[in-house]
DNA sequence: CTTGACCTGTGTCTTAGACACAGGTCTAAG
DNA sequence: CTTAGACCTGTGTCTAAGACACAGGTCAAG
């Protein structure tokens, strides 16, 4: 298998493989001819790593589970410490998106209605500015 | 006013506003001693900054508007569309992370009664792959 | 006159790839 | 046999929004 034969196989990138070879998750043999060339367990890493991506892991979390369990250890300690971790950051941050997307849509509707002013010397945009002092009064 | 002055009178950090100076949106006179010097106008644009990034607005984003606005020009209807586009971008992204946040804690709550396993020649880590081709099923 | 706290510019680091580029390789057609 | 075009190679740079580091300058107090 072929870097872009690979990628395709399994709905990716050739640089999504590539990125994940120079980082040594996956290590492909090479051919005479200097191309690299992935076997099927290659491939089945390949499939995890999407797999993990998918769920959360970030790459350097993938790197510390494959270390795991290429020395034969249970990785499952591991990714549940981990997906605990993750987790709780994705829930930061859907409740700072959720906050954020708030105050957009309420800063989007005031401002609809409002008509077009030019800047003062103390003020850039009074949409803007005026926004946050409502807002923090 | 000097940089960690200014930074700390409107609760930011002083690599935050090297950075906007970096880039040109906060122009500081020099003092004798060469030390930027941060005047009242300038702490405005800060402000003014500080609120547009609290409002979703990037960096670049911010950037279009002063400069429009140094220009005397109303910055409404660039700000307008802006925002508009950012909520978009906001609405996927938070969707987005919806999902995630689905997928993770019910990975979390089926991995927490399963025992230990190893890694098997075809397989990294049973969780992953099992919860994978599952939710594909 | 030294110590410590502040300042300066500049450069590197972060994530997860995307994109560029110079050059090597393979395949098919002429 | 050659050449065009499609693929591959490694390497380097770019993204956002700062955080952090570092060598060196400046200042107030003791």
């Amino acid at each position: 298998m072929k870097v872009t034969e690979l990628s395709k196989s399994l709905g990716t990138t050739a640089d999504t493989v590539r990125y994940y070879t120079r980082l040594g998750l996956l290590k492909p043999a090479k051919s005479v001819n200097g191309y690299k060339s992935y076997s099927n367990k290659e491939v089945s890493r390949l499939k995890f790593i999407l797999s993990a991506r998918n769920l959360g892991f970030s790459v350097a979390d993938i790197k510390q589970i494959l270390n795991e369990s290429e020395d034969g250890k249970s990785a499952y300690p591991l990714v549940r410490s981990l997906i605990k971790e993750r987790l709780e950051e994705t829930e930061k941050q859907f409740q700072a998106m959720l906050a954020l997307r708030g105050k957009m849509s309420l800063a989007l509707s005031q401002w609809e209605e409002m008509e077009d002013k030019a800047p003062t010397a103390n003020m850039v945009c009074h949409l803007i500015e005026n926004f946050e002092q409502i807002k923090t009064a």
